[in-house]
DNA sequence: AATTAGCACTCAAACATAACGAGTGCTAAC
DNA sequence: GTTAGCACTCGTTATGTTTGAGTGCTAATT
């Protein structure tokens, strides 16, 4: 399809787009050291190339630059593969040699790695609660009707609830109630949790509890909320240095779209695909991120899917880098989270 | 001092200047209704106020604006409350009467609603969890050596940590303490916990465990840790709808001043006064928010001091209208949270 | 047949100039 | 004390000019 010209000079035109954010003309290509024609015989091939639909001009007499085909080719067939700088790699190790308790924190120091090695915006979404197993839980009364609901994973997480308790239960109902639960329950994964209490608890319930079918209404509508996880970001402001984002309209569009965390959890959600996702411009479901990328890897304990990486940038980002970086953090941790998490 | 000539310019001045954004000239104030002098008089009146200065000129032949100086005899002096809007007191009004479990929530909640309400960037922070009562303790071991404590306030708020077991302190230890620990303090402001815990625990804990010295000890240090309170943000790009930020740079100065939450906790947490307070740009110790002004008004349950209620907008805020709002909203919080946590 | 030199053409960006007008300060008259 | 009048200032807007980096196309060269 396309000659070793054509794709030389795509990669160039690309490769130094994404360096200096300026179209590129014939004769600054044909004065680099790699290439050896005229600007004559390139300024024959960037036409075909446009033609082809991989690079355009900003107006009839300005240089190319890649078209959102051309970052997908690029992406997809011309991306060697970059070295890791040193230091960025020693960042990396010594964040899991720190010694972090939380797995919350865990993931808050990540995120801020990454924008800072990447000087883009970083999105992480939270450890999957969803496949975590259930450690403890525990109701609370807080005031006359209304307690608080604990619940503890395995992963140190803890997740609360504040209920409205069915009428008629008592103190000593409650702490049956929560016996006959953590009795039950230990051990059991978030998304078994509504089939396990009918499964093992109900019958103990009938037979220990008064009001028994309250109550266990009570609990089932309780393990149907689904929380969705957290969304951590990291340097929300680096998208501020991009040169594209120079105009106020366009930074507000896109920040307003950042901080609707329910649609950027969808759209983090959707590649929980294996391996890199790379979603350039229109590919991404949001319209406010037309101008952006959006790289994604997804991390996991012990082969169960927990969450996702992303950063997101200029459709003219630097992806051989980020996607080596991204890589190279989601399988580091993974092999961490595993270790701490899966051997018990 | 001022003659009143010269506070109607200037009350005019800074009306106008708010609502607008431009620099006044002595023709426009002089067509008005309320002033029956020409703009050659107003002319002289502005030169003192100039010489005094209240006002300042962006370029040797423009209109004029406030100065700092200008803002702060305005907030001290010339402020006429202004009368709420009907829909807004209505949406205040409605936001306590939706039925919120979780104080967390309602504290979100007011925090969209005051940004919506006066289109700023709005900033609270979170019930104070120093000064509310422990309802319940609970450690959930989740490996070896390492748990989770939690603590339960009387607010409903779930406060944890992830912590290291002191070594050798088995299940039965654990459990012995963690019964003490309830016993005795319960009811107990976490302010006073590291007093009680030797007032009251330490005797009973020597008795019934083994190795109480470390326990202690671990004990000591885990209620140490004062954690900040939560801040809530609202409309945090409300701010890119103000003409005075349309520079990419002062944004991103402000912005990234803005999410340093320490910073802003301190911030906040200096205007523990009762009432309203005000500061206007340099006024305000971060730098980066000079050319911002700041409102804040504390909110209590029964009589402490439980948080902070902030507006940030630029100088030339609507402060009539912001200040009357946190003061409604400040007080109606007050009103029902006292309400709902102070009678237990 | 592929490459390149040459040239007319395009267009954004930079610069210069002028006109406009909203504002000022000051003086002299009311 | 107030106001009319006027020269002056200076940012804004509009207009035209120049520059230069780029193009596409054609004809000559390899």
């Amino acid at each position: 399809m396309l000659t070793d010209r054509q794709l030389l000079i795509l990669q160039i035109l690309i490769d130094e787009y994404i360096q200096n954010a300026e179209p590129l003309g014939s004769r600054s290509i044909s004065k680099r050291q790699d290439i050896s024609f005229s600007s004559a015989t390139i300024r024959n091939e960037l036409a075909d190339l446009e033609e082809m639909g991989f690079i355009e001009k900003t107006h009839s007499s300005s240089g190319r630059i890649p078209s959102e085909k051309g970052y997908r080719f690029y992406v997809d067939n011309l991306l060697s593969p970059v070295a890791m700088r040193n230091r960025d790699m020693k960042r990396i190790r010594s964040l899991f040699h720190e010694k972090m308790l939380e797995l919350e924190m865990l993931i808050e120091h990540s995120a801020n790695l990454l924008s800072e090695i990447t000087n883009y915006t970083s999105i992480i979404l939270g450890p999957e609660v969803y496949e975590t197993k259930l450690k403890h839980l525990q109701i609370v009364p807080i005031s006359t009707g209304t307690a608080i609901l604990i619940l503890i994973t395995d992963t140190g997480h803890v997740e609360k609830y504040t209920v409205e308790l069915p009428d008629g239960m008592d103190a000593s109902d409650l702490e049956r109630t929560v016996n006959i639960l953590n009795e039950r329950l230990k051990g059991v994964p978030f998304s078994h949790l509504k089939i396990k209490l009918y499964q093992e608890v109900q019958g103990l319930m009938k037979t220990h509890l008064r009001n028994y079918e309250k109550t266990l209404d009570f609990l089932t509508r309780l393990f149907q909320n689904e929380k969705s996880d957290k969304v951590y970001y990291g340097g929300k402001t680096n998208i501020l240095n991009q040169p594209e984002f120079q105009d106020v309209e366009k930074v507000k569009a896109l920040y307003n779209a950042i901080e609707k965390q329910d649609l950027v959890y969808q759209l983090l959600h959707q590649g929980t695909i294996e391996g890199i996702n790379v979603k350039i411009g229109a590919e991404n479901s949001i319209q406010e991120m037309k101008n952006c990328s959006l790289i994604t890897a997804s991390y996991s304990i012990g082969g169960q899917h927990m969450g996702t990486l992303a950063i997101l940038g200029p459709t003219r980002m630097e992806y051989p880098r980020v996607i080596g970086l991204l890589d190279l953090l989601s399988k580091d941790l993974t092999k961490v989270l595993t270790q701490r998490y899966y051997s018990n």
